[in-house]
DNA sequence: CGGCGCATCAACCGTTCGGTGGAGGCCGGC
DNA sequence: GCCGGCCTCCACCGAACGGTTGATGCGCCG
């Protein structure tokens, strides 16, 4: 099964898989919360899903797919299949419970490759992306915000002041600095302007983040 | 003819296209300098093209192809299709020559009715991407940064302080700091963090981006 | 010709920021 | 129980920044 919110993405995975004898796609969902309806109703074995998509993304997706399902014997394995390979895209799809990570610049035949070893349960991961993975774990985290230091760091893409910050989180300016030289430190700059725009490349920041849940 | 890095997005456009009678596809590229030179052999009524490509992107495409055939007779119409609709985006591919504009989260249908269009040079907008350029046409541009101010702003956004890129643009600590406040006031903000932000957000910056040439 | 936008520069001001060198409390792991 | 990470706070400093006012030269356009 395919979720996607691009038609023409849609029809290019189900194209691609129709040409495989051993493949079936039974059905396809525009965004997340089709997909689960969708998941329910069809169990397909493997589900490729999207990552950035309408009314509810991939990862929340993938998460609610993995724990809704106590009693249900099977739920299906997932491979995502996106454009995005920022670091924390990954991290959160993998957390979240995804079987595979697949960039949609591979070539088919590594996307059947991929489908198949999904199917059995099998981590399958683009090169890029196992490789970051990698040095994900030989530095444990070359970023690792804490959550105090990321609502800071938002608020200071947001163009706010620390005394606002400070205000703003209940505590003191002095406590705002002190975040933010960590800040700089982990993300190895020397000023909130860098920092913001590091972050951003490296996804643990995301533009027209207002959202507050997670 | 179509030009997109990703495997799945041509097949996907290849496979739509291939439901309707009238159209066939020729050929399809992975980026723009093979797209240049397929379009060279193959001369294509109709090119469909990803602005974001490796190698040369889409706006350096519809360029260069419009502009170096000036003995050809006919240059193909050019379609973009794209996931991006930012505001810089729209405007630089029809200012290169682009004859329609449409997002890949579009339905078949309007894929269909778009390419036909096309063909026959009248443009076609997504209905997001019109509503946007209307308001471009309205408020004559909201941001338009000058070229100088955008050198300023890609310094600043990776976290440069006034002194180092007054010198490395060879103009004074003063004359940088005269920059910043024109760009604040385009962009509606009052410090250089926000202004990096806001600029990502409309796609007037772009994250990554070392290159000078343009 | 007279604007207008752009780019350039110069003082000058108060505010904000980055950085140093502390300090204490809380929690979880070895 | 101690160590380390996180969060919290303080005082102080120089540097950088935002903002003001005012000025010059260039090129374009009506």
């Amino acid at each position: 099964m395919l979720a996607d919110d691009h038609p023409v993405v849609r029809a290019g995975i189900a194209g691609l898989l129709a040409t495989q004898p051993d493949f079936e796609v039974v059905g396809d969902a525009a965004n997340g919360k089709e997909a689960m309806a969708l998941v329910e109703a069809l169990r397909p074995d493997v589900l490729l899903v999207d990552l950035r998509m309408p009314v509810q993304d991939g990862v929340a997706t993938i998460r609610a797919l993995r724990e809704e399902h106590p009693g249900a014997p099977k739920p299906p394995q997932i491979l995502v299949l996106t454009t995005y390979d920022t670091d924390t895209d990954i991290l959160r799809a993998v957390e979240a419970g995804a079987t595979g990570y697949l960039l949609k610049d591979s070539p088919p035949d590594e996307l059947f490759r991929a489908v198949r070893a999904t199917a059995q349960g099998h981590s399958v991961l683009s090169p890029t992306v196992a490789s970051r993975l990698v040095g994900h774990t030989r530095r444990p985290e070359p970023s690792a915000l804490s959550a105090r230091e990321l609502e800071v760091l938002t608020r200071v893409a947001r163009g706010t002041i620390n005394k606002i910050i400070a205000r703003d989180l209940r505590i003191s300016e002095a406590t705002v600095k002190t975040h933010l030289l960590h800040i700089f430190a982990k993300l190895g700059v020397d000023d909130r302007t860098a920092a913001v725009t590091v972050a951003l490349e490296r996804g643990i920041l995301r533009l027209g983040a207002q959202e507050g849940q997670g």
